[in-house]
DNA sequence: GCCGTTTTCGGCCCGACTGTTTTCAGTCG
């Protein structure tokens, strides 16, 4: 198993163990429920709403459904020790190298048992030698094509690269949807899939086109400029890559079936089984073709995807909210909660001008995000001691002062707020003093050195700064940078806790490479009584825009206007600010 | 291996594409 991120929730490990055990079980030939149980338990591990760790430490690992007796007893050794002994003596009936055979896309259990038994094949070297001296063709059941397609593939697991940021997918996303549209035979053409979802990482994209001939897209999806290569294509389905080996499945439908095929393609996997499940207890079948009634086979709902949610009893469920996570039960009640929205953000608290590594004046940021609809934001330069940055002394904050309340002058009633993005130091200590702090408006703090300090020392440091009165936000908690950087070793329970206790408000960075604090720790703050502040942190007016990506990972925390400062009126972030300084 | 206002035993979500098959298993999403 691969180490876990410093910091991050362990689900995805936990995913993966199970998943590995339900790969090895499978090339045994073991029973498919048996396989299917492990996978199911994955799955619901994966889209947990709080840390697999927590439920573990709380005794609840049970209440996960599909964790019965056995499950509990392993997820709990494997939790504790670090290993389970079970997987590793699974793992010891193979050749070690035999799980990452599985990885191999086209290389199932059956043809990866074939070719062991066959060809004591074990290790991906050994698959890849196989097929270069055209041994695997001879294998009954195996031929040229399978031997000349799993060569590519592993051509391409080698040059993988791992999970795509959500704003550049987004954006590629959008040219291949323009070129659809101009295809004749489309009538509608979405994105689906995590992308909808918002999820801060995205595998590969699904996008789902209309057509009153869908086979008649084939050929538009083949060719889009941007086709790289061609994985899979039929009338019904087509498989590209594009630039930076992301992998893009286009699923073209009739009209009729709109609704339900965005349904099944937008998932997740897990909320789309549960859907099947009240489906087939009203004796209906639901597919991405529509709902159908079992025995007539007539259709039931399916041109919208709200009348297939309607038909089913539940409320529309949106995209970010759709992960099993306890979404269908309070649809069937009727009380799903309202989601913070874009349009309820009223200001940005964390931006940065050209006094310290901003690249537009205060002036123009204010200007920009009033031209975004905001009504105040804070201006969050950096402190003293961030030096790279040119960070602000005390004396630059004063002459700072002057400018800002021009621009206030000019711009009234919008309102810019004289703030910082302090630096945390070591220990816990503060880049002002107290007297700095209560001269300005809005007081952010981060961690930007030392973050390679233990868990313990990395918690109490945070947890000091935050007691400090005029510490009203923890900027990005985490201080991951997707695809660059680990997030730092933290024990983010505590962390939430001590911001509860104080009034702190934890940030959501919407930079595409942060997305920090992340859905399930913000969902997890959110039910412990946090609030929180959804911020660009631009440094530049260009970047005001990516709120909205802040706000996606906001809705899938289960976030609404009342958890988060910004979507405040004014006076009443200035309310709060000022009770948060009397608490000590 | 899990689970139950149809069941504590007998079920367990659904369809498309590929390749090697003469009618379908394997794989994927």
């Amino acid at each position: 198993m691969s180490s876990t991120p410093p910091g991050r929730s362990r689900n995805g490990e936990v995913a993966r163990l199970l998943e590995g055990i339900a790969g090895l079980l499978e090339v045994k030939g073991e029973q498919a429920f048996r396989v299917n149980a492990y996978r199911n338990a994955a799955r619901r591990i994966e889209g947990l709403s709080e840390p697999i760790e927590t439920v573990h430490t709380e005794g609840r690992l049970r209440e996960i459904q599909g964790v019965g007796v056995a499950l509990e007893q392993k997820l709990g050794e494997y939790l504790t020790t670090g290993s389970l002994r079970y997987y590793e003596a699974l793992r010891a009936e193979f050749p070690p190298g035999l799980v990452e055979l599985l990885e191999v896309p086209g290389l199932g259990p059956r043809k990866a048992r074939l070719v062991f038994e066959q060809l004591g094949v074990g290790s991906l070297v050994e698959l890849e030698a196989a097929a270069r001296e055209h041994r695997l063709r001879d294998v009954p059941g195996l031929g040229e094509r399978t031997e000349q397609n799993l060569l590519t593939e592993i051509d391409r697991l080698k040059r993988r690269t791992t999970r795509h940021q959500v704003e550049a997918t987004l954006t590629i996303a959008e040219e291949l949807l323009d070129r659809l549209r101009a295809c004749p035979a489309v009538r509608r053409a979405v994105y689906a899939g995590s992308l909808r979802r918002m999820q801060d990482t995205i595998g590969d994209v699904d996008l789902l086109v209309a057509a009153e001939r869908p086979e008649e897209v084939e050929r538009c999806v083949l060719e889009l400029p941007q086709v790289r290569d061609v994985l899979r294509q039929g009338p019904a389905r087509t498989s590209i890559l594009v630039r930076g080996g992301l992998q893009v499945d286009v699923r073209a439908v009739e009209p009729k079936s709109w609704g339900a095929a965005l349904q099944y393609f937008t998932g997740s996997k897990a909320h789309n089984i549960r859907l099947r499940e009240i489906a087939i207890k009203r004796g209906w079948k639901l597919n991405e073709y529509g709902l159908f009634d079992e025995r007539t086979g007539t259709l039931v709902a399916g041109a919208e995807e709200d009348d297939v949610y309607d038909a089913l009893g539940l409320q529309p469920i949106p995209p970010e909210l759709r992960e099993d996570t306890g979404e269908i039960e309070l649809a069937a009640e009727g009380r799903l909660p309202r989601l913070l929205e874009l349009s309820d953000i009223r200001g940005d608290l964390h931006l940065h001008s050209n006094w310290t590594d901003g690249g537009s004046s205060v002036e123009e940021m204010a200007r920009a995000a009033l031209a975004l609809g905001r009504e105040y934001i804070a201006l969050t330069d950096h402190s003293k001691s961030l030096g790279v940055t040119n960070g602000l002394t005390e004396q630059r904050i004063a002459e700072q002062r002057l400018v800002i309340d021009e621009v206030n002058q000019a711009l009234a009633p919008f309102r810019v707020l004289q703030g910082t993005e302090m630096d945390i130091k070591r220990e816990g200590r503060l880049d002002y003093d107290d007297e700095t702090l209560a001269s300005l408006e809005y007081v952010s703090a981060s961690i930007h050195s030392g973050m390679k300090q233990t868990r313990e020392v990395m918690t109490e440091r945070i947890a000091r700064a935050l007691r400090n009165r005029y510490v009203a936000t923890l900027n990005h908690p985490h201080g991951r940078l997707i695809g660059s950087r680990a997030a730092y070793e933290v024990d983010m329970a505590a962390v939430i806790r001590v911001a509860v206790e104080h009034g702190v408000a934890l940030e959501i960075n919407s930079q595409p490479a942060r997305m920090d604090l992340e859905s399930i720790w913000a969902r997890r703050g959110r039910d412990a009584g946090a609030k929180f502040a959804i911020n660009t942190d631009a440094h530049a007016t260009g970047q005001l825009g990516l709120m909205r990506f802040g706000v996606a990972t906001a809705r899938r925390a289960w976030l609404g206007p009342e958890h988060v400062l910004n979507a405040w009126p004014l006076a009443d972030l200035l309310g709060h600010l000022a009770a948060r300084r009397r608490i000590p």
